[in-house]
DNA sequence: CCGGTGCCTTGATCTCAATCAATGAGCCGC
DNA sequence: GCGGCTCATTGATTGAGATCAAGGCACCGG
């Protein structure tokens, strides 16, 4: 808060002159969505944090006091049973909102599954901002319904498809939510290892391990490196994720 | 629109005089964030309808022309896949919202599951009113992240739950979604079928109807009728839903 | 009253993915 | 260069829940 009164004073500098402008994600994120002119606001808000891999974002249970904008690298969220099972909600990669709570604690947790950036806000500030700012609650309920769809699809998947369809399925999305990764032609890039695919999937390490290797085997995809694929054959993993086939 | 211009004329009546005024699912839905004096308006765009058991709201593919409340009754959202396996991804009770889409198409269905009444709105109406009722598009994002919540513990049960551990889970989440339904003391009623709870949990018919004799048998509950049981011990039904037991 | 239909229950068997168990491959510090 | 990690792959076996199959029960129309 002292860094924000600090402010006013420093309006001799030209409003290009903070981070929130010169943000290359903010087109992708929710910021973009606000003023020009509310820009400054925005970053005088700001906490600018990086996360080594492993290194935790959100705490299920904690207070949930803060919303992030991932601002690069990779994030994952997930919940947990009593007994140490893990489900994997998503992945977050540049430009994806995080916080979304309904009470007052989170229910789930985050951690950097690389090394990642974010900005972190202080949910009573940003929820003011929003008072302000219609346009970044519309983005917000974007972007809500936009992982809303997402979910309604991941239920389907767990629900409902088999081991080889949801595989099928995830390396087709996969590059459609990491958009800072330049996607060279069918080139999948996997920052998270497989144990994280198969908490994503509901299924094993295992299962993941034999199906990749099926799939590399009747040449629909080639494994480049452990975390970089090529897909082969994309019609025909399509029809696979679908069931089609 | 014509309709909305007309109002002004109409002040004449009362200004209880509406629907929506008068509408005792309006505390539980989004209409309650409404402003009195906006009412009128919203009563004028809302139409009424009312849907016989298994009668369709919402249609896969269909443009996404419209936004519902569901007013009385119980709903499905379901997904399918081409070979006809569904994942229902809710069931939608009084002062439910329904009709987020991202595109201009839903991509998901909804059908009446007993009779029910729903107010329809066209969507660019409803935007518009959103637009000149802040308080409406901040309950929308409530309503959002609720069930982005929802949708985060349907994961963690499809992906990562036994068969028991998703019976328990439904049997206790049930009721507190069906707020029109007396919830006299650990009745739960049931307005679904074995089949639509089995889509709803990605189990099969039998399964779930193994699953609740065998919680019969053990007394933990009590089927009164088919469609409506009494849980006897909620403890343990509680320690049987998170695998504590 | 009776046959038909839809939904539910129960039993027998099967199967896909989980589990158990090695082994292999890359990486790091020393 | 070499143990000692972690993570991935591959194989053998098991098991939870799916599938297949056969009634049971309630409701309905004639």
């Amino acid at each position: 808060m002292l860094e924000l009164k600090a402010l006013p004073a420093d309006c001799s500098r030209r409003r290009e002159d903070n981070a929130c402008d010169r943000c290359g994600t903010r087109v992708l994120s929710v910021c973009g969505s606000i003023d020009e002119a509310d820009l400054g606001r925005l970053d005088s808000l700001a906490e600018h944090m990086t996360f080594a891999a492993g290194e935790v974002l959100i705490r299920e249970e904690d207070p949930a006091n803060h919303v992030f904008n991932i601002t690069s690298g990779s994030v994952r969220v997930y919940k947990l049973l009593a007994d140490g099972r893990r489900q994997i909600t998503g992945f977050l990669f540049a430009g994806d909102f995080l916080g979304l709570a309904t009470g007052d604690s989170y229910v789930f947790s985050a951690e950097a599954i690389e090394p990642a950036t974010a900005c972190r806000f202080r949910k009573s500030e940003y929820r003011s901002l929003i008072r302000d700012c219609p346009t970044l609650e519309t983005a917000l309920l974007e972007r809500a319904t936009h992982e809303l769809v997402a979910a309604q699809n991941q239920m389907l998947l767990l629900g409902r498809k088999t081991a080889l369809e949801r595989i099928a399925t995830f390396l087709l999305e996969l590059p459609s939510h990491d958009p800072a990764r330049s996607r060279l032609e069918g080139q999948v890039h996997l920052p998270m290892t497989r144990s994280e695919i198969a908490d994503y999937l509901g299924l094993t390490i295992e299962t993941v391990s034999r199906i990749l290797t099926r799939l590399k085997t009747q040449g629909v995809i080639h494994l480049v490196s452990l975390s970089e694929l090529r897909i082969e054959q994309p019609g025909v993993l399509r029809d696979l994720a679908e069931g089609t086939a």
